[in-house]
DNA sequence: ACAATTTATTTAACACGTTAAGCAACTTTG
DNA sequence: CAAAGTTGCTTAACGTGTTAAATAAATTGT
């Protein structure tokens, strides 16, 4: 996972805060227990995470007014541009890998990777 | 990985300290490049995973005279014996997991990632 | 209503992953 | 042979994974 690394990282973001400002731009405002299923990560990790990015502006986060344990977590304008930005050099490079290593021995890994985490539920 | 972890934190070690034990266990002393290497570990996880393993009498280090520069890493009878009592448990699950998965498809998730991984490099 | 339980999130503590920099011992080259 | 480069390992710094405990705000049962 080299090349996404370095794309990240030149965007000054890790693979988790992509992650977590990916989930937020593509479905719009989620409270973490959510956005923790989504991005696959366990709600310690995404505490810290949402604080980074908190503190980037990338994102806000709003009490929810009907259940106030709730939160609610936005991507800031400058959190969706990130991601805007560096959707095209993503896909070229899942692209790439994709073909390199096989378009359906990629469908197959995905598959068994998901089955195998479904079994451990 | 629930049921693996559960047995080694009974036995007091984690899932690296445990690798790295069952390699030495399993090939005799070796330097750490070729540990980190057999347990997939990067050197500098594996300089503070040694250090503990160390500090509780798992394993011995000495250097290399012909090359100082070189550590021999050798586990002890505790070590090993960690390693021993635990085999079968380890087994076990394994193969639950193996049978649960289905065992084809277990290969075939082997085999991809072990292509995978050849891929980055 | 209110004590007991559950849910949503945070904090804490420890270990590892990753990258870069540091250091000492060995090897190569001019 | 000495300067330059390489190799083996460690240290440092930062972020994440994981488990357990803490906190605060619902919800449930009586």
């Amino acid at each position: 996972m080299g090349p996404i690394r370095h794309m990240l990282s030149d965007a000054g973001v890790t693979e988790q805060q992509w992650r977590v400002l990916r989930v937020l731009t593509e479905e719009g405002p989620l409270d973490p227990t959510r956005i923790a299923d989504q991005a696959c990560l366990l709600l310690p990790s995404l505490t810290r995470i949402l604080q980074k990015l908190e503190d980037k502006g990338m994102v806000t986060r709003a009490r929810d007014q009907v259940d106030r344990r709730r939160q609610v977590i936005e991507a800031t304008e400058e959190g969706k541009a990130l991601i805007m930005a560096n959707a095209p050099t993503s896909q070229k490079v899942t692209e790439h890998l994709r073909e390199r290593f096989g378009e359906k021995r990629y469908e197959e890994l995905l598959d068994l990777l998901h089955d195998l985490n479904e079994l451990d539920v």
